[in-house]
DNA sequence: ATCGTATCGTTTCACATGAAACGAATATGC
DNA sequence: GCATATTCGTTTCATGTGAAACGATACGAT
């Protein structure tokens, strides 16, 4: 018999959901920051400059939400949005000085917060835990090419 | 340093994401039904007849979602929707005849395709799993209410 | 009995979402 | 070189979302 509880695609919706939402309140409340613009400062983070294109690429976002993201980045003085001197195509998206200073102070405590909450597992658990998820995410992965 | 791919609220909501995609592809494909239309009627797959509100405890949808879902199943004919004999505020829902043979259609359906995805872990993988998420799940609960 | 309070489900409202259409810029084929 | 196709990012459109307001019913205290 199927019982929701234990549906695993029902149960790890749920658990994103209630993480996001946790997450959520902290961002948007101490640094007025969505989710989505925290994402797309988490990736100019690692790399810079990049164009939309490689943040949706990285993302897993779709080019409208980054679109949206960036533009409201910028236009809170985040973000410097320049053309690309051999492709006008392209955007040459950067922290402004205000921004990289904003990444360095969400960055830690996004860190902080998760560790809080992954402390309640030891390393071992954790490390089974992400190993299992990149398994299922990669079985999915095969099952939906099969449909195509 | 913050790695978007390690980092585990992210990565759960792209799995999770991933997996409700696939799943609603199938459900809305092959049913015309919506993820939370099928929710209620899984919760009703297990008891009957349940108020709306009894179903927005067992399924972690607000009540207004719970309440879209119930129009909609009951305009496709699937449930029905009496008002409770001695209190008129409760609604009775129950499977109409249509509705449980669909019931009855899917709920296989949704197994074997979760039996699918989770067959590329063994039984020890899956119950590590299934606890981990639910240690992650409580201490998140721990978390949120420190905030509040 | 009556007034205030709580509960139930619906509806409103403001906003987020993704698919598709779109204009601008570039690449490709001939 | 010119026409066509493709790529990039924005915008439009239809839909989904949850918080809050709401009307209706029931409960509780006095």
């Amino acid at each position: 018999m199927l019982d929701l509880d234990d549906f695993l695609p029902y149960r790890l919706n749920v658990l994103a959901k209630r993480v996001s939402r946790e997450l959520a309140r902290r961002y948007e409340a101490q640094f007025g920051i969505s989710i989505p613009e925290w994402r797309v400062m988490a990736i100019l983070g690692r790399e810079q400059p990049l164009s939309s294109n490689d943040i949706v690429d990285r993302s897993a976002m779709d080019k409208a939400k980054v679109s949206r993201a960036v533009t409201a980045l910028v236009e809170a003085g985040l973000l410097s949005r320049d053309t690309h001197p051999s492709d006008q195509r392209l955007l040459r998206l950067s922290f402004t000085p205000k921004g990289r200073a904003l990444y360095e102070r969400i960055a830690p405590l996004a860190l902080e917060w998760q560790e809080r909450w992954l402390n309640c597992l030891d390393e071992v658990e954790l490390a089974q835990f992400k190993a299992l998820s990149a398994k299922l995410e990669g079985q999915l992965e095969q099952l939906a090419r099969d449909v195509l």
